[in-house]
DNA sequence: ATATTATTGCAAAAACGTTGCATTAGTTGC
DNA sequence: GCAACTAATGCAACGTTTTTGCAATAATAT
């Protein structure tokens, strides 16, 4: 029994095909990927049911929402990838998961200053990657 | 020659009623608006000519856009605005801006580690404002 | 002023996301 | 393993959002 089917039986919801199928796919992919591309990648899963299972699976927090180039995409949230943030390139497109703890003590200290009670947040850096940035130098 | 003429002057576009209009109300507005909150305040703008517009300003990075209870909301960028974070309360749906050097600190950090070319970054605190929590104490 | 051409406004189409309902397929208990 | 139960799916239809093509318009340069 895996962690997706625990987590369903826990709270009385059914192992189907779709939810396999996504949650297979966002656990192989390493990059959080767009409503787009997963159905791309998922060519036999209906629109609906798609909407229907990121819609359960953020409710479940199986899932979170992260923006990339400020389009949403889904990954695995915490329990089943460890947190992280990313570094994205606008070059080549690769994402770099990063954990830098300075933020969750930046975090920790913003929420005590406004007197917020902090739920999740998303950080992210956008730019050149170290290897984009030597092809660059190479043609120029 | 104001700011929005300059610019769209060195990259060879027009200055016109519809981009004047959105970038003056931007600029009057201090909270990031939704599509439909500048179609509202702008009602004799067509609708194609906002979305080629918001396009345009993206494209410039005159304005950024950030998620407000997962839906988008526009707002200026950088050097039109001071540059700056949000911490959005997930029950009133206020946002409220922070600026912490930290962050700048860390960033700079993590691009020297990693050999990445920042360009820009976002960050985003999503949780429970101040005051709603007291509501939520007093109902409770 | 006139010529040039980017930009707009409009119409139409495509894409997106939601809802209701009949059918299908997981699950439970025998 | 089978039958009964019912959650979940797939489909169709819908309203909304976003995109596209093109003729008319308006901003710029001469």
């Amino acid at each position: 029994m895996n962690q997706l089917e625990q987590l369903l039986k826990a709270h009385k919801y059914r192992r189907t095909k779709p939810r396999e199928a996504v949650f297979e796919l966002l656990n192989d992919t390493a990059a959080p990927l767009s409503l787009t591309q997963i159905r791309k990648s998922l060519p036999g899963l209906e629109r609906t049911s798609l909407y229907r299972t990121l819609d359960l699976f953020e409710r479940l927090d199986v899932i979170t929402i992260i923006h990339v180039g400020w389009k949403k995409r889904y990954e695995l949230a915490d329990p089943f990838k460890p947190h992280h943030h990313h570094l994205v390139c606008t070059t080549c497109q690769k994402v770099t998961a990063v954990h830098p703890p300075e933020l969750e003590q930046l975090i920790a200290q913003l929420s005590n200053k406004h007197g917020f009670a902090a739920q999740n947040h998303h950080f992210e850096i956008r730019g050149v990657c170290h290897k984009c940035q030597k092809v660059k130098n190479k043609i120029g």
